[in-house]
DNA sequence: CATAATTCCTACTTTTTGGTAACTATGATA
DNA sequence: TATCATAGTTACCAAAAAGTAGGAATTATG
């Protein structure tokens, strides 16, 4: 095992996962990632994640903002325009996240299909 | 946005994370990938992994074992002795997870240090 | 016969997560 | 004056995930 440390607390892979491992940070930061722009605005996003409730939209946000993955532009104008786009470092998060979804592309029908539960 | 399909359940990322983003599932993957024989028994990655419980344990190697993900060898002898290993998918899986890892060690300094809640 | 070792399982409880639906604020517009 | 649009928030509730503690099975050993 020689040092390495899969200690829940200080295991790098389990900083990431307890951070936006949930059911809708990644899904917001690859719908930023594969828009034309880069740049959406609160509705649009939730049009593009019609099973994501607002509620939750609002809070995925904020924690993604939070974290620098993404950053919030407020247009003071009425009724209210507010922009999301990936931050640098929203950005270099991708090409992880897409080596995953690549994989999950190439493998997953495997692993779905041998499932009990699905 | 092209064609995308960000929908939340045809998503490949989603597919993913919705599998194997748990509390432990990863951890438990990372850790027989690190592991100097890639082999370890069912006591070895609990004491590995002191803070995850033994019915967690129990649960996540079950499913990780239905996903094809890794190996349960079962010998005969009493005590029982139970060895756990990375499938050929499983191992397929740890290139894109070590990318993930290596972003955190680079970045993850900085998105914790932002954190409000930590 | 009591104990130990190993790999679990089960019942119970708590914590976390997520969903629904209604509400807010603002100013333009009909 | 009522309505619309946008970007949320809030209260309430249900479901899922995870923790705790104890039990079960087997056989060798003292």
């Amino acid at each position: 095992m020689s040092d390495t440390n899969v200690n829940y607390r200080t295991c790098p892979i389990r900083q990431v996962i307890s951070r936006f491992g949930d059911k809708w940070s990644l899904l917001v930061l690859y719908t930023l990632h594969m828009s034309d722009t880069g740049v959406l605005r609160f509705n649009e996003l939730h049009h593009m994640m019609t099973d994501c409730s607002q509620k939750m939209l609002s809070a995925t946000l904020k924690n993604l903002e939070q974290l620098h993955l993404i950053h919030r532009e407020v247009y003071p104008v009425v009724p209210p325009r507010v922009e999301y786009s990936l931050t640098e470092m929203g950005k270099s998060l991708m090409p992880p996240v897409t080596s995953l979804i690549d994989w999950a592309n190439q493998h997953f029908d495997d692993v779905v299909s041998n499932e009990v539960i699905v």
